[in-house]
RNA sequence: GCCGCCUUAGCUCAGCCGGUAGAGCGACGCAUUCGUAAUGCGUAGGUCAGGUGUUCGAGUCACCUAGGCGGCACCA
């Protein structure tokens, strides 16, 4: 007998050898009927599998959101068969669910075509209709090799090789179908519906090796039902309008082009947001104690092959030989230079921690299919900063700077999605007690500093060092790596920095590489794409626009202007010669915060006509009161904090 | 870099089975002076990404090259 807790409580014995199916069947006929899988002690299971034993039990249908995972999983499945009903010879893979949809990797010489899709995707429905059971079955592992070698399916037959000895392995046969899988699935191919769709095609590599040989993955989407589709199939569109390379098009804030691929070319308006984001962070970090230089763009091939850079990152690096033959390259990165300034006259243990910060332009040769936007380029500059310290202190500078991270996250209302921590890779320098003490430190004082799990990622780290990213999301659901923190035992000892300790001795400091926009570049995306160009007054590059209802107005149109540029308001005029709704319209769309209207009536009174993006409301106030309001808003976040802790009445501090 | 797709006016996009290039917006000109998301009329804009080929004839078909997009790999 098994003992079945049930999610409200209550508590059933069953006969051994009870299936999902039966439990439900002596609940409710209609439940059987909705019944999809059970979930026992947090593990899913197939509804027709026999129970292996009591515990926490539940039945999960449709509309469980546990179900989901498996509705896609399924779907894959499905078109897996699909597929090789109608490409014979096309060989199976992997096919997972994944984060709103599922994938199948199929190796096949020919590649697919998009127009295939439909093909499959009509055949998918097909065998919904057929309503195949999809039954488990327990396989031994030679007969289970043999058979999947016999059939052509040599990459399941590695699969199963690879698999350690003594695990269970299950084979799911769905009409004459048949694949290598954990399961659980649902109890029939009717059962998964038909609010799916095949979305795209793409290459990717036999267990994600460049080296092994390029499959073809096809992508879907599947959901419980038509209207989720229809919804997630919004919510995409919505995504795309988003898109910081369109809206930065839209805005004019920068361009790409063929002649600099992977670098940006900024234009007035992108610029001054650029400028507003970096003297911002320039003042964040003044204030945490950093102190800002700047160190050449291009060093001699000797530094780059002590820093270790030639021959580890050779490949990415942009090099040039001068007429004289020297070998130069342009930096990928800022910490050999700011090692030469540490290491110019003697520092001493009282230095450190000594946190040494640049707006580094750095360039690195992508490889062509990586760019992306400005959100990964070839040409970017990091909010770089290496901290020099003892052992000792690391735990300390890395808890400060992931709070310092997380308050400027706030200020500029992005959300940290992850925090992973990179452990040591197989290739490493330094031995296995120092990398415990390093892992275990920057695992400590992040958990510390921000209250989210750290997810490990095994083999990840540099050779010199762990790392942790901070990774935020952008519009179309992609994480991208902003921040991070590496500790670096191995720099200091090739360039041969040191400090001298309290008893007199030499000693190596610990450096920490350390960013929070990471690439601004990329930062600057990401707040386009958070935004939707809708900035907040402090980062829009226009502020206010002025406009005119008739030319009447022009001549106080100006003094709007003067009087709301001397507040330090980014003001722009719009004196032309259109109908108000058309310049609303066209301020509108391409997102100033603030359009200012002044007619005939504001002329004679003094006034302005404040019209906020997003409402149709209007706010009337004196051109004295709009400028000091407008003022204050405009004010950066760290900048407004400091004012209202002076609480200097009257006084307000110039916005950027 | 690899796989698939795409590239037509400044932008967004039509263009059938191969028959000689279109729209809307924008720009420019003229008229209009208007009260909160598109005023009217007119004008100019194209080596159909570049190249080679097939064909009587190519924006359309084939191949090559470049760039872009989506993935993969790589990475801030």
């Amino acid at each position: 007998m098994i003992d079945l807790i049930f999610p409200d409580g209550s508590q059933r014995q069953f006969e051994d050898g009870v299936t999902g199916r039966d439990v439900a069947a002596s609940i409710a006929k209609s439940l059987e009927k909705k019944a999809l899988l059970i979930e026992l002690d947090g593990q899913l299971l197939d509804l027709d599998r026999v129970l292996p034993g009591g515990g926490a039990f539940k039945i999960l249908t449709r509309e469980s959101p546990e179900a989901l995972e498996t509705i896609r999983h399924d779907a894959s499945h499905i078109m897996a068969e699909a597929v090789q009903e109608l490409f014979p010879g096309t060989q199976v893979t992997i096919g997972p669910a994944i984060e709103d949809g599922f994938y199948y990797d199929f190796a096949r010489e020919t590649p697919f075509s998009l127009d295939d899709l439909a093909s499959i995707e009509q055949r998918m429905k097909e065998i919904v209709d057929r309503d195949e059971k999809i039954v488990r079955e327990v396989w031994d592992r030679k007969e289970a090799i043999a058979h999947f070698s016999d059939i052509g399916e040599a990459y399941k037959a590695e699969i199963i090789t690879d698999l350690p000895e003594g695990e269970t392995i299950t084979v799911y046969r769905q009409g004459q179908w048949k694949d290598l899988c954990l399961g659980p699935h649902l109890p029939s191919t009717k059962h998964v519906g038909k609010a799916f769709k095949l979305t795209k095609l793409a290459g990717a590599y036999w267990r994600g090796d460049h080296r092994n040989a390029q499959l073809q993955r096809i992508y879907g989407t599947a959901w419980a039902s038509e209207a989720d589709l229809d919804a997630y199939l919004k919510r995409v569109e919505e995504a795309e309008k988003r898109d910081h390379r369109k809206i930065g098009r839209v805005m004019d804030l920068f361009h790409l082009q063929e002649e600099g691929r992977g670098m940006v070319f900024w234009h007035p308006k992108g610029w001054t947001l650029y400028r507003v984001v970096e003297n911002y962070i320039r003042r964040r970090l003044e204030d945490g104690g950093y102190a800002e230089v700047r160190t050449p763009q291009i060093m001699d091939r000797s530094l780059w092959e002590a820093s270790g850079h030639w021959e580890k990152f050779g490949a990415s690096m942009f090099v040039c030989e001068t007429d004289e033959g020297e070998e130069l390259a342009v930096k990928p990165m800022n910490c050999p230079g700011h090692v030469q300034i540490f290491k110019v006259g003697q520092k001493s243990y009282r230095d450190l921690p000594l946190r040494m910060a640049e707006f580094g332009a750095c360039h690195r040769y992508e490889p062509s299919g990586a760019l992306h936007g400005i959100m990964r380029v070839r040409g970017f500059t990091q909010d770089d900063a290496h901290i020099f310290c003892r052992e000792d202190q690391i735990e300390e500078e890395t808890t400060r700077f992931v709070r310092l991270l997380n308050s400027i996250y706030g200020d500029f209302g992005v959300e940290l999605h992850s925090v992973k921590l990179a452990l040591r890779p197989d290739l490493r320098a330094g031995t296995d007690a120092v990398w415990d003490i390093a892992e275990s430190k920057l695992d400590r004082a992040a958990r510390q500093a921000v209250n989210m799990e750290v997810e490990a990622l095994p083999g990840e780290g540099a050779f010199y060092g762990p790392k942790l990213e901070f990774h935020l999301r952008d519009a179309i659901g992609r994480t991208w790596q902003c921040g991070t923190l590496q500790l670096d035992f191995v720099l200091p000892e090739r360039l041969d920095a040191t400090y001298i300790a309290e008893d007199g001795s030499k000693q190596r400091p610990v450096m920490l590489h350390r960013a929070i926009a990471g690439s601004m570049e990329r930062f600057l995306g990401m707040l386009i794409e958070n935004y939707a160009g809708a900035f907040p007054l402090w980062l829009a590059p226009t502020q206010v626009v002025v406009t005119t209802i008739t030319s009447d107005a022009d001549d106080y149109a100006h003094q709007v202007v003067r009087e709301l540029r001397a507040a330090g308001l980014r003001v722009e005029v719009d004196l032309r010669n259109e109908k108000i709704n058309y310049k609303i319209r066209e301020h509108s769309l391409t997102k100033t915060p603030v359009i200012a209207v002044v007619g005939r009536r504001e002329a004679e009174e003094g006034k302005v006509a404040l019209r906020r993006l997003g409402s149709d409301g209007q706010e009337i106030l004196t051109l004295a009161q709009a400028a000091k309001a407008l003022a204050n808003e405009a004010l950066p976040p760290d900048l407004a904090r400091l004012s209202a802790l002076a609480m200097a009445p009257g006084e307000t501090l110039g916005a950027e």
